[in-house]
DNA sequence: CCTCACTATTCAGTGTTACTATGTACCGGT
DNA sequence: ACCGGTACATAGTAACACTGAATAGTGAGG
């Protein structure tokens, strides 16, 4: 895709990230394999390691290191209470904007 | 709203405005008072002004100063074909993204 | 043995976007 | 003359995703 989805992913990202890990634990390649499979193919392998070092600051995720057959040490993330707190807020702020541009695709076009 | 919405926006607000443009006609002023009733309490009037000349530079739009009763004359913008393009491809991307979090919202919690 | 491919993480520098906080300017009512 | 409402503009800041590269471990093939 291009660049409009990269403006559109900002703030969007880390509520996906954190979704993915209120399903299941998982660690950032892992993570990125599976959102290139979702369809969302350019988005960069620093993008994800970013933003989960910037979620781990925050206290949204908890790690712990775990050793891999296949290579350096895998980092394994977890959403904690607080994360599962802040992911009900991105949920409701998605579902107050989405509400809007449903509105505005309805009525507008 | 917080920080959250803020992130959430970029990117996203760009295509709310350009799909009221494309509903009528509009200038800076009025748009700002739209939104603030729809519930976005804290956009800036900078940054709607900021937002219309961005799209104003890349073409999106058309301009036409009409002088008014009450102030300084004001800038009314309209959408052109290539901002119609570009509205479509907002909304293709719009879907793209809004699908995967319905799924992750569905499934993942 | 050595290189290649895959796994896995990190980081410096860049561009885009929205917010903050102002400033300018025009008008009508008191 | 002043103030509030209308209307637009801008410099500086913060946050976020991308680019492009570096680092490192493992196993397979030549």
């Amino acid at each position: 895709m291009g660049k409009q989805m990269t403006e559109m992913l900002k703030g969007v990202l880390e509520g996906i990230v954190l979704a993915i890990l209120a399903g299941r634990s998982a660690y950032g390649y892992e993570i990125t394999a599976w959102l290139r499979e979702q369809g969302f193919s350019d988005i960069a392998e620093g993008t994800v390691y970013a933003l989960l070092i910037r979620i781990e600051r925050r206290g949204l995720v908890d790690v712990e290191k775990v050793p891999s057959e296949k290579g350096p040490p895998r980092k394994v993330y977890a959403v904690n209470a607080q994360g599962r707190q802040y992911l009900e807020e991105f949920w409701k702020t998605w579902g107050f904007l989405s509400d809007r541009l449903e509105q505005l695709h309805q009525g507008g076009n």
